[in-house]
RNA sequence: GGCCACGUGGCGGAGUGGUGACGCAGCGGACUGCAAAUCCGUUUACCCCGGUUCGAGUCCGGGCGUGGCCUCCA
């Protein structure tokens, strides 16, 4: 199967040709953690997990290494303990705990999950601070090298030395400096040039270095920590969209000035920004939507996955309710078929058209309307060895998407739940218990005019019925 | 202001030079006492204006709209 990503870097849907095929490596920009996530954070982490799954599946589990950082030194961090009055750590140890137990409900693999105890880690999750050393060295090779030069404390990167600087971004200096709005720092040579290293106060965190206790720039980390645990060139960089610039084209700039020329990341995927209601997400509208609120007012994490799969990663994504509570409805169809398991499976493919669309520029909606297709092949009237066969690899298949765990899934519960509170409206089930027998009895006397009197009755206080072969039975009307 | 994306049916959302993806809703049918649920079938589209082409949602140019980056925010 040929695995094609739309690349960044050439603007162009390409065959994804890894250096090295026992060892497909990759690395995703994470969180800088001081606030809970919120639904746009989740994105990039739902679809590189998607691709990290892909990877797996077509290389084999072996054969890849992912990382994906936590920035935990930055000034929105030091601003934001600073409001709150506690120690940084206790800060960043929070928000990462947090960060953990948001997106293991979201169907996320952590490195628990894929790494074998003594063996050499396949999912790297480097904090910052634990790389400080690291940083250091790179930042005096910048300077040996002559494409960073020291300034009132600062170390900064000096963008004229490297000829291809904006290749990424496909911004030239010239453009960059005409649109530039802002007042540049008088210690900077360039307008441009940004910091790689920069002097700390007493009260501030801060590493001693050979230009004094300070902290690293914004850009160096992710250089510093790919180098470290991808090697000095690797194959897929993944993050935001709104990452590519500054914070990815200074990966590039740091890194490949830093190590003679090498190329960095030889795949740059984006995915795509989201709105909400229509609106842009910004904490002045007050609409910043948070992955800890959806889960708390209800939404299981697989809602929450299916609706950010069902949109291509490098799309716009428009988050609403209606859309949560479609991906809930239509996450039914599938869970019908892969919730009563009593066969041992006889193997873990997924189907090949699902692997193919994923294969394809990870095309997850392409890959949702083949589940649909795959379930059509198999659902009425067919043999118990088609079906058999076609619900191993429907469940399968949504393994590979990290929706495997849809045992007990139900819509209408959780319809119930968004619409009504986690209480739920205030049913007396004893009466509710009464009324059904009382219609059953009066079904079995064909008298339908009560039972369906009856039937009003329980709408009438939000019951809504259903008549089965095996007896009525009964659920919040939503 | 500069640079970059995106604009598909009632809604969501793939595709991207030549057979109407897919899902929801709607409509018709099966099932049901009637419904619900489920299953089967099915109507509706490519922002606007030019151009290229035998043929354009699909390529090119212009316009309009929305969004992103350039500046702390993902």
């Amino acid at each position: 199967m040929t695995l094609k990503l739309y690349n960044t870097l050439t603007r162009k849907k390409e065959v994804f040709e890894p250096q090295d095929a026992s060892n497909v490596r990759m690395y995703v920009c994470g969180p800088t953690v001081y606030d809970y996530a919120h639904i746009g954070n989740a994105r990039p982490v739902i679809v590189f997990d998607v691709l990290f799954r892909l990877l797996r599946h077509l290389y084999g589990e072996d054969h890849v290494t992912y990382a994906r950082n936590i920035t935990d030194v930055d000034d929105k961090i030091i601003a934001r303990a600073a409001d709150e009055d506690r120690a940084i750590s206790d800060l960043t140890e929070e928000t990462t705990r947090q960060f953990h137990d948001d997106i293991r409900a979201l169907g996320v693999l952590m490195p628990e999950d894929v790494n074998t105890p003594g063996a050499t880690p396949s999912f790297i999750e480097p904090k910052a601070t634990e790389h400080i050393p690291q940083m250091i060295a790179m930042i005096e090779c910048l300077i040996a090298s002559g494409h960073a030069y020291e300034a009132e404390g600062h170390v900064l990167f000096d963008v004229t030395s490297k000829d291809d600087y904006g290749k990424l971004a496909r911004r030239s200096l010239d453009e960059m400096e005409a649109g530039a709005r802002v007042e540049v720092a008088p210690y900077k040579k360039g307008q441009m040039d940004f910091v790689l290293w920069k002097p700390s106060l007493a009260k501030q965190p801060g590493w001693e270095s050979p230009w004094g206790r300070g902290r690293p720039g914004w850009h160096i980390e992710c250089s510093a920590m790919s180098e470290a645990h991808l090697g000095e060139s690797f194959d897929i960089h993944g993050g935001g969209i709104d990452l590519l610039f500054p914070h990815h084209e200074n990966e590039v700039a740091q890194s490949e000035c830093a190590h003679g020329g090498k190329p960095f990341a030889r795949y740059w995927l984006h995915n795509g920004f989201l709105q909400v209601e229509g609106e842009k997400m910004s904490k002045s509208l007050g609409n910043f939507v948070t992955v800890r609120e959806l889960l708390d007012k209800g939404w299981p994490g697989e809602v929450i996955r299916f609706a950010m799969l069902k949109t291509h990663y490098r799309q716009p994504i428009n988050w609403t309710q209606k859309g949560l509570m479609d991906a809930a409805l239509e996450l039914q169809t599938f869970a019908n078929w892969t919730s009563d398991e009593d066969d041992e499976p006889t193997s873990d493919e997924p189907a090949s058209s699902i692997v193919a669309a994923l294969s394809d520029d990870l095309n997850t909606p392409l890959a949702v309307a083949e589940l649909h297709k795959l379930v059509k092949t198999f659902s009425p009237g067919h043999s118990d060895e088609v079906k058999q066969k076609g619900i191993e690899q429907l469940r399968n298949s949504l393994r590979l998407i990290g929706l495997g765990e849809l045992d007990g899934y139900d819509a209408n519960k959780i319809a119930s739940t968004i619409t009504y509170g986690r209480d739920g409206p205030q049913i007396d089930e004893a009466r509710v218990g009464q009324l059904i027998a009382e219609r059953t009895a009066a079904r079995k006397t064909k008298d339908f005019k009560k039972s369906d009197e009856i039937r009003d009755q329980l709408a009438e206080m939000g019951i809504a019925l259903k008549d089965g072969p095996d007896g009525t039975t009964w659920e919040v009307a939503r």
